[in-house]
DNA sequence: CACAGACACTAACACGCGTTAGTACACCCG
DNA sequence: CGGGTGTACTAACGCGTGTTAGTGTCTGTG
């Protein structure tokens, strides 16, 4: 299947309609429906059969030109750290219901930089990012984007998933160690998300959820992808903060890690240190012990999203959040 | 940011021209710096400060439908099972590379049936599959898509993936179990993926290269990815299969279930049963005991893929495949 | 029989761009 | 002064749609 035999050009609405042997502006209104223009029984059977001979398909292009708007949203892809288990499941739905909105999703790393040439050079019609200065968003809608939203900014989607959504996971992840007797906690995560984003929410949310509660404000834990490293950094971190018994992990890979850092120490979970993680994944179920988590569902996230970028680019007013972030918890056995 | 003011309809090259003084075409030329036709150094500067005063970006659709060639590249998104860490950092390498090459990536999910409906709405120029039956590829190149190519398929780059690619990790795999002294190997795969496209494949090549040293054939073990149902398999397939020794995993997910199955009937890695993975993970480096495992490097897979589909859009050969499949051991302490 | 109105269809424009053919002007050579 | 050669620019077309305004025919009504 290398040699691709040059393809006869794609077939238009012109070709349907001199097959069809009618105007190409009756083919445009038979495909279409439109309400407004009546056409007999015989003329779309013709026009319908000569669609599916020449199995025809509008060109995308040529209508979000001709309809003045475009049909892509954009969708920037969290830096590699944050491409979790649970954000490829969100972003698998999304595709699915943007689609099914008749939007098309296309879909770039997020470099910090070059980032105006991407949606310049795609012209969406909305821009879905993990982050976006206030500058940015400014600077897209001032050229004709007319959805701006970002996770963890300021907009009815960032509000949501810093509010709702993450208040929900802090919740069941300190009234779980709550529950199991624990009330000294700390914050764990991984790499150099330290203070990032994401990480920076979760921790002040979890200190509310925590202050609300009447127990200390957790500390934070910073630990690295290995093993020994974690150790280490586990142990250092205990001498500084002796008491705690309760690990409220940022996802799955911090819960991993402090899983692993305990093994090497000799620390046995839930009995030394008991542990919740967010964002469940496979691996966390096949851990030792397998990881109670806060699993997030990805149907609530993406249907969300899908609903405000849809109401924006259409210009009518953004839908309600919902009242949950579609938190469960799954209890297994680190607590 | 909730009330989004109406942005004023983004600039076109009308505009820019009206503002510099010179007509459409002149702008044309000036900024897409058009060889056959030379501009005064005056009048490309007043393009160009026009172009920059109105923050002007060309619309992509128009250009594509000028231009007669559509820029956007279909990626499938693999099936939810397969979207492994590996993968992501494929797609975010490819979103890059991409980009480069003047093409937009639009990603969708795999869903069996309506296939045809998505590519057909998109017009890409090309399409990226995990697994396409050559019914659905002539479909499409027969309705203008110049490249299409799968992951799984008798393509160029599915020949060179299920080729070199598979062979570089079978060989890692097989030769590192054997180097540590295993003679007799199994094949892990977890969920339903059994026997279906790369895992096929995978099985076939681990295959072919235990017999070229000699070795049996390796059997197989389906493993659910849940600790208690892991052990219970690995059990029942032990009686069937004595006197093996080591496990060549199909991915991440699997050694981390073969490794969790273990734990659960007080087998210990290496000493009752080696294992190497394929596609390193966060996970499997925090794995007890950490995951020896073929990394393969996303840099080399993306840029043959993008390499590969720029060609085919530009009509001209396909270039060599790469000699290398990208693939590294990276050892650990489960052999 | 004339006229209104529904019906079925089409001509023609707009969308924003790339590009070909062509125009106006200045210059040099014979 | 006529004709050729550049140089710097523009008019106009085509890409494939959606859509508005219009045209012709058939039917029913006063």
């Amino acid at each position: 299947m290398d040699g691709q035999e040059i393809s006869p050009r794609r077939a238009t609405s012109a070709d349907v309609a001199r097959l069809a042997g009618v105007s190409r502006t009756t083919v445009s209104f038979v495909l279409n429906d439109t309400p407004t223009q009546s056409i007999s029984a015989e003329t779309r059977r013709r026009v319908l059969a000569a669609a599916r001979e020449l199995s025809y398909a509008p060109s995308a292009e040529a209508r979000a030109l001709s309809r003045g708007r475009s049909t892509s949203v954009l969708v920037y892809l969290p830096p590699a750290r944050s491409l979790t288990e649970e954000i490829g499941r969100i972003v698998e739905r999304l595709s699915m219901l943007f689609d099914e909105a008749g939007l098309s999703m296309v879909i770039h790393a997020w470099t910090r930089r070059p980032a105006a040439q991407v949606w310049s050079s795609v012209t969406p019609a909305a821009v879905l990012a993990w982050d976006l200065t206030d500058e940015d968003a400014q600077l897209m809608r001032g050229n004709g984007v007319r959805g701006v939203a970002s996770w963890t900014g300021t907009d009815a989607i960032g509000r949501w998933v810093t509010g709702a959504r993450e208040q929900d996971s802090a919740r069941l992840q300190v009234g779980r160690l709550v529950a199991a007797g624990h009330h000294r906690l700390g914050y764990a995560v991984t790499g150099a998300d330290h203070m990032h984003g994401a990480s920076q929410w979760r921790c002040e949310v979890l200190r509310r959820e925590c202050e609300q509660r009447g127990l200390p404000a957790p500390g934070v834990i910073r630990l690295p992808a290995d093993p020994s490293r974690a150790a280490q950094a586990l142990e250092q971190w205990r001498a500084s903060a002796p008491g705690v018994t309760g690990i409220c992990a940022h996802d799955s890979t911090a819960a991993l890690a402090v899983l692993a850092g305990m093994r090497r120490l000799g620390w046995r979970a839930p009995e030394d240190l008991a542990v919740v993680g967010v964002s469940d994944s496979a691996a966390a179920a096949l851990a030792d012990p397998p990881l109670t988590m806060v699993a997030l569902d990805p149907e609530v996230t993406a249907r969300y999203i899908v609903d405000v970028v849809t109401a924006l680019v259409a210009g009518s007013p953004t839908p309600p959040a919902p009242s949950s972030g579609g938190a469960i918890l799954v209890d297994r056995d680190s607590v």
